[in-house]
DNA sequence: GTCCAGGTCGCCT
DNA sequence: AGGCGACATGGA
C-alpha cells in the first residue's frame, strides 16, 4: 500500500481484498450516499469524506491528506488487515464459503464509532436498510454538526445529513424523546433515548467495553431496552471491534437454513452451529454470507 | 388494502 | 422457557 498526495487529494494504491461499494452496501453502516460508480460520500469519525474506487487496487480519497488517512480513514477501513489471510482461514473451517467469498471478495468490517453504531442498530429492527439510512441522516442533520470537510462539498443532490455528523449523546438527549420522534424512529424512540442515559452516565463506558470479553459486552448492550441480541451482536462486531460476533437476523437464519440445514431452525441453533463452524472468524463470516444471501435472495419466500 | 422490514418487549400458557 | 401480538413507518 503506498500513498501520494496531490492537489489536495490522496491516491492510495496496492490495496488488496477491498470493493469499496461492497464494504458500504454490504448493510453494516448506514451513514453514506453513492454519487456514482463504486464512489461515495460519507460520514463518519467527524469527518466528511469523498471517496472514489478506480480498480480493485487504487483509491482517491479527495481533500485528503497523509496524516488523515493514517490516523483515521486507514483504521476506519481496516484496511492495515490480511483479509487475504482472513479468507484462507474461513475458507480452511468451511469450504462452502468459497463461492461465498469470491463473489463478495471485497467486503471488509468498518471500524465504526460504537456510539453511532449503537443507536444505528437499535433503529435497524424491524426497518429496511434505505430506511435506517433515512433515519441516521435526518438525526445528523438535525441534531449534529457540520462534519470536518463538509462544508464545501454540500451537494443538493443528496440527503444533507451525509455532510453532518451523527449527533452525540448529549445533543440526543437535549433533542428529547420527542425530537428524535420527528425524525420517524416510532416506537424506538424511547429505547435511543434509554440508550443515550447509559452512554452518557457512564454506564456503557466504550473503553471498557473493548477491554472486556465477547459475554460481558453482550450482557452489558443488552441491559439497554431495545438491545436484543441481535442489534447487541452487530454493535458488539462493527462498534466494539468483536470480530467472532454472528449476529443472526431474518436474512442469516434463511441463508443459513438453505446452505446448511435444509429446514427451519431456530436463532440460537443457528448461533450455536455458526459458533462451531466459524468460531473467532464469525463476524467476517456473517458479511459475507449476510451481503451474498441478500443479493441472491437465497431462501427467500418469493412474492410478487 | 395487505404484508413485511438486519427485532424486541411484555404478556400469555 | 417458549409462543405470539404490538409496536411506528414506509415501500412493495
Amino acid at each position: 500500500m503506498n500513498c501520494v498526495e496531490k492537489d489536495g487529494n490522496l491516491y492510495v494504491n496496492g490495496i488488496s481484498d477491498f470493493h469499496l461499494g461492497q464494504t458500504l452496501e454490504c448493510g453494516q453502516c448506514f451513514h453514506f450516499e453513492k454519487i456514482g460508480e463504486n464512489e461515495y460520500y460519507l460520514s463518519a469519525k467527524g469527518r466528511f469524506l469523498h471517496i472514489l474506487q478506480q480498480n480493485d487496487f487504487s483509491l482517491v480519497f479527495y481533500n485528503t491528506d497523509m496524516e488523515t488517512f493514517d490516523n483515521v480513514w486507514k483504521d476506519y477501513f481496516d484496511l492495515e488487515r490480511d483479509y487475504g489471510l482472513i479468507k484462507s482461514k474461513i475458507n480452511k473451517l468451511d469450504s462452502k464459503l468459497r463461492p461465498v467469498m469470491e463473489t463478495m471478495w471485497g467486503i471488509r468490517i468498518l471500524n465504526q464509532d460504537f456510539f453511532e453504531t449503537m443507536i444505528s442498530f437499535i433503529i435497524s429492527q424491524n426497518k429496511q436498510i434505505p430506511h435506517i439510512k433515512k433515519i441516521v441522516a435526518d438525526l445528523s442533520y438535525k441534531y449534529g454538526i457540520m462534519a470536518e470537510g463538509g462544508e464545501e462539498v454540500i451537494d443538493e443532490k443528496v440527503n444533507k445529513g451525509v455532510f453532518y455528523s451523527f449527533p452525540d449523546a448529549w445533543a440526543l438527549l437535549q433533542a428529547g424523546e420527542d425530537g428524535i420522534r420527528e425524525c420517524k424512529t416510532g416506537f424506538r424512540a424511547p429505547y435511543i433515548i434509554d440508550a443515550c442515559r447509559k452512554y452518557h452516565n457512564g454506564e456503557l463506558d466504550e473503553k471498557k467495553l473493548r477491554l472486556g470479553s465477547y459475554e460481558q459486552v453482550m450482557e452489558s448492550l443488552k441491559q439497554v431496552r431495545g438491545i436484543g441480541d441481535k442489534v447487541a451482536n452487530c454493535i458488539a462486531l462493527f462498534g466494539l471491534g468483536k470480530r467472532n460476533a454472528f449476529p443472526v437476523d431474518v436474512w442469516i437464519k434463511r441463508i443459513m437454513e438453505y446452505i446448511y440445514i435444509g429446514h427451519e431452525a431456530d436463532k440460537k441453533e443457528i448461533s450455536d452451529m455458526a459458533e462451531r463452524l466459524f468460531g473467532e472468524y464469525g463476524g467476517y463470516a456473517q458479511q459475507y454470507l449476510f451481503y451474498y444471501g441478500k443479493e441472491m435472495k437465497l431462501g427467500k419466500p418469493q412474492r410478487t
